[in-house]
Formats: structure tokens, C-alpha cells, sequence
DNA sequence: CTGAAAGCGCTTACAG
DNA sequence: CTGAAAGCGCTTACAG
């Protein structure tokens, strides 16, 4: 097999079609404010195709001084699927810009900053909540532009997640409708995700003080049917009279697991409420009632975003907000 | 807030330890074959950390011809979970070699390729079955190095998931063993996921065929718990000599639900096996029967491949195999 | 309407 | 042991 030869550069496009590479770098970007004939414009095109001429980016980025790539973060924190559903209107958002969307999924902040000094990317759209702090170290790392999920109001507060307290509270309220007197506050005992659970705990403890209830009993569970079955039966005194809600809805299916285990049912046990609407739930039995955060038209609002940042004079750092509905929905079914 | 100051280069470190910027280069690169004095060298490495000085990465793709990105393709045709999964210890040996990883979610090859012509990345490391073909588009468009799933028998055939079938298979030995003559196999009307739940359809075709079992009975249904219920009330007569193996768990939890919603019970009215090894799998009542692939000791085999490529003569560009035990595993629970 | 030339910030063969 | 210089492939201010 033959070395593969190397790759044309824009200056191989010039001397096919005659012309210098400035101008082929002209009429290869549109370059507006330079008028290149049509002849000559047809000439480099037909040039650049036959010999399959591609950019190389690295060029560009160098003297440019920002590549055309939009780091777009993902927040491993989340559940799978609540990143899936957002990350489809983004990615597709970007391509629509003619950018290129890659995908870093957050392990640490300072590992972040890393990929943004090696990547300068035009853009970096984070699925996470983003402080203040956060956004101006991105773009001192390279970063031109930079979006986020996150609040005008809570910028510099912790914790960083806002909207997952919101879950708690809501799901407090949707209980509290259905007569429970009680709150159980399940949680998992080890997971990533705890960060998360105990935002959502600290919601529902607000709202409980809201509701006039008692502070919940909060419970860390281990994701285990047995555990949990045997974690629930010491409560047998509370049936009838309290609600569960849970971190999130593998946690609720496997409570709705467990009091199957203990011939309970709910929601007459033990009213069940889960959060972050996994399509499973409304497949087991009973179906699960769900809270979770719906996210606005994700991918017109990054349209619309990078558009502006394109035909922008180049020079503006701001951040903006990616859509962000505050209210938490609550799917009510048979558990609660 | 004042305008952020240029980022400092190689050539401001040596202006301020007082050597050239050839010798910052040899220092902050280790650079085998030159000699460099100590003094020399904690000056350099004293001024690079005072000026926080970061090498612009552009610049040196540019020089060297690739860069220091190791590109991890994601298959979207795979079930959230198990990508995480396989992700993990990926990104874990990648960073571990000094490298940077970056996440690629595959729509289509060309967007893949499109990516690769940009980044010009160190590796391609494809989470998903790649031909002989598409590895070598992949090396054209500029990676150095690709790795991915993919068995050397199956290199140029069609389905690119030899795997997948293996599924199929292996849910009909079990459902054979537990007594039924007649299988039925559910897969998603639509899904994004459909081309995957066809190849698993074809292993249960074929396994039936070596099993001296009737042909399965293809369902295409919604996830919708009603339409389900519905279709399978229609399989009345099949009651207790049938088993049914569905394209992932999420379908097999949702037959689980529209059984209980019809008063059957799984496994006496029909024996339930599901694909992919949810989580909640394990939580549902009953727990469902699955076979998943496990992927052997990814981060091992990354590891190993990336120093190899890392201190090799720098001209190879052959593949190497990702881990891949190419047998199915049976998760037997009480739906079967 | 088009081209010659500078320069982005590295790395490395070469000269000392 | 260290430095001067070339060059990777673009883009763009400038000159014509």
C-alpha cells in the first residue's frame, strides 16, 4: 500500500487554477469586501474540488487565532437520557452554523479549561450550570464565546444547579396534594449523581418548611431491591400516611420494586414520586409519577445565539443563556 | 473590565530565563537527544510557570502535523448506558497517556470524517463496529492512528455489528432452554435504535432455525403501553408455550407492564427476555431476564495501544482492536 | 480585480 | 550545551 501523498494545500489549489492562494483564500471564504470575478471564482472552485482541497484547520486556527469548533460540555452528572435530549438540538444547531460541534463530557473544571486551551474554540456551549467565575476562566482559557445554562440571579451562588432544587420542591408540593402527612426523602447511598440528589433534597426540605410539613426523613439507600425492601419495612408504622419521593426515577422504580417485595402497594402504602422522567417509568406497574426540568427550544435559541456571535465584530466575549424553562413539570401517574 | 492581554508564548519564556525559544521547546518537550543543562532548565521551567505559560496547540498541530487529540466516536445507535460505560475507562486511558480526549456522537460517517479532516487527531478510538474501509477514509482524512470495535473475520461484511446478533441468539438458547415452542420477537415500530434491533432480530432467526424452533414472529410495536397490551391480548391462544424476546430492556419492561395490565403474569404466561442490561431491569416485577455484551478491560487495551503508537517510529497507522469479548452474557431474573 | 508578503507560534535539522 | 533560521498552511492588510 502506498504512503498516502500528501494532502493539497491551498497553494496546489492556486497553481492549478492559475491564481495566487490569497485569492483562493478569498473566494474559498466569501471574503466580503473583496470582488473576484466569476470566471476566476469558478476556476479555484473547480480546482479546489478535483483535488479534493480541505482547509486544514489548524492553519486557520493559528492565524486566526480561534478555531471553528463549539466545545459543547456535557455534565456527567446528569442522567443519560436528560443529556441526550439536549444535546440533539445542539449539536444539530451548530452544524446549521457551519461550525464543528464536539462533545466533552465534564469530568473536573480544570480538566475543562485544559481542552479549551488546546482547542480555542470558538465557542464553548455548556449543559451545566456555569458561574460567573467558570465563564470568565473560559474565556481566558480561549474560549471566544461562551454559553451556558444558568441564571441571571443565581450567577455567583452556590450550589451551581439551581433548577434541581426546583425538582425538590415540586415534588414536595405534588405530594403534599395527595394527603401524605409524611415525607420520606430517598437518596442513594454512593453514586456520581449524589451531588445532584442532595440539591434535590435541600429543595424538598425547603418546601416541606413551606408546606407546614415535618422536615423530611432523609434515607441513603443502596441501589439493592433487598436493601431497600428491608429499609422500608422498618417504616412499617408510617404506612398510609406518608409520601417518597426519590433523587431520581431509578431510585423510584426500584422503591416501587421493593414494596412489591413487601406485598405494599402504591400509592396506598406509600405515595412514590420520582424525578428526571425516564421513559421507563410509565412502564412499570404501577407507572411512576415523575418531576423533571423541561428545557426550552435548546436549539433555535443557539441558532439564533451564534448566528449574532458570527456576524459579530469578532471581538465580543459575552456569554449568553441557553433556553431555560425555571418551573419543573410534574407527570402524575398511578404511584402517587 | 480590560481587554485580556495576548496569551504568552514560547518566545516570551525565553525572553524572560534569557535562552532562545528553540531551547524553551526542548525543555517543555523533553526533547530526546539534546542535552540541556540543569540550571538552564529550572530556569526555563521557573519562567514558564511564572508567566503561566500554556503552548498554543494550533501551532503545533500545524508543525507536526497532527495534533494531540485522541477522538472518541460514540455510536448513538447504542443505549446511553452502555456507551457510559464504555466511555469511562476510555477517557480514563486516553488522559493517562497526556492526551486529550474528545467526544464524537456519530450521526454519519462523512460529518465523522468532516471532524477528522478538522481536528487531525492523534487517534480515531470508534465505541462502534468500523469497516476496513472506513478505517482507511479515517487515516486518509488524517488521523494517525484508529482503533475500534470490530472482529478481523467480519472486517468487509454487512451488518457492521457482529455483536448484535450475537444478542439475538443467545435471548432465544435461553428462552429454548426454559420450555417454549413458539417465539415472538418485539422491536420498536420507530426508534432511532431499529437498525441495531434488526440485527438482533436476524440472530433470533437464526438461532430459532438451529434450535428446530418455528421462525419467531416479528412485532413491530409502539412504546406505548396500551397499543402493547393491545397486541398482545391478540396472542391469547399463545398463552404458556410462548416466549418472548424483546430488541432492549426498555421494550422488555414495557411488555412487563401491558402483561400486568392484561392480569398476565411473566413467566407463566409468557417468559420475558430483554437485551442491553438496564439498571432498572433488576427493579421491575418481575425482574427482567437480560443479555448484554460486556465490554473486557477497555482501559487496559487503550492504554497499551496509545504507548505503543506514542513511542513507535511515528509513520504507523495501523489499527488495532479494541476490547471485544465476542460472547453475550444472560442476566437469568424471574421474568424467564 | 488580483498578488506578494508578512506573520500566527510552534518544532527541529543544522550549525556552532 | 545552545541559538538562528526555516517552515508548517493559512489569512489579510497593503500595494497595485
Amino acid at each position: 500500500m502506498p504512503r498516502q501523498s500528501r494532502r493539497p494545500t491551498a497553494g496546489d489549489v492556486a497553481r492549478l487554477s492559475g491564481v495566487s492562494s490569497a485569492t483562493v483564500s478569498y473566494v474559498l471564504n466569501k471574503s466580503p469586501g473583496q470582488k473576484i470575478s466569476a470566471a476566476t471564482t469558478d476556476r479555484v472552485l473547480r480546482a479546489a474540488e478535483q483535488l479534493g482541497y480541505v482547509p486544514n484547520a489548524a492553519a486557520g486556527t493559528l492565524r486566526r487565532g480561534h478555531s471553528r469548533v463549539v466545545l459543547v460540555v456535557i455534565d456527567t452528572l446528569n442522567v443519560g437520557h436528560t443529556n441526550a435530549r439536549s444535546l440533539e438540538p445542539l449539536l444539530d444547531a451548530v452544524a446549521s452554523c457551519g461550525l464543528t460541534a464536539l462533545t466533552y463530557s465534564l469530568v473536573s473544571e480544570e480538566d475543562l479549561l485544559g481542552v479549551v486551551r488546546t482547542l480555542q474554540p470558538f465557542a464553548v456551549a455548556a449543559l451545566s450550570f456555569t458561574t460567573a467565575a467558570m465563564r470568565q476562566s473560559l474565556r481566558a482559557a480561549g474560549a471566544q464565546h461562551v454559553i451556558g445554562l444558568n441564571t441571571a440571579e443565581d450567577d455567583n451562588l452556590e450550589p451551581k444547579r439551581p433548577g434541581e432544587a426546583e425538582i425538590g420542591r415540586t415534588q414536595i408540593r405534588h405530594l403534599a396534594q395527595r394527603g401524605p402527612t409524611r415525607i420520606v426523602y430517598v437518596l442513594p447511598a454512593t453514586s456520581p449523581r449524589l451531588p445532584i440528589a442532595q440539591v434535590r433534597l435541600r429543595g424538598a426540605q425547603e418546601e416541606c418548611v413551606r408546606q407546614g410539613l415535618r422536615a423530611p426523613l432523609a434515607l441513603s439507600l443502596p441501589l439493592d431491591r433487598h436493601a431497600i425492601a428491608e429499609a422500608l419495612s422498618s417504616l412499617e408504622s408510617l404506612r398510609g400516611t406518608t409520601g417518597v419521593a426519590t433523587a431520581d426515577d431509578r431510585m423510584g422504580i426500584a422503591v416501587l420494586g421493593a414494596m412489591a417485595d413487601l406485598g405494599w402497594s402504591a400509592p396506598d402504602d406509600l405515595a412514590v414520586v420520582g424525578a428526571d422522567n425516564f421513559v421507563e417509568s410509565e412502564f412499570v406497574t404501577p407507572p411512576l409519577t415523575s418531576v423533571y426540568l423541561p428545557l426550552a427550544n435548546l436549539r433555535a435559541v443557539t441558532v439564533e445565539w451564534l448566528n449574532k456571535t458570527l456576524s459579530g465584530d469578532g471581538q465580543s466575549t459575552d456569554h449568553a443563556l441557553l433556553g431555560w424553562d425555571a418551573a419543573a413539570e410534574c407527570v402524575v401517574r398511578r404511584s402517587s
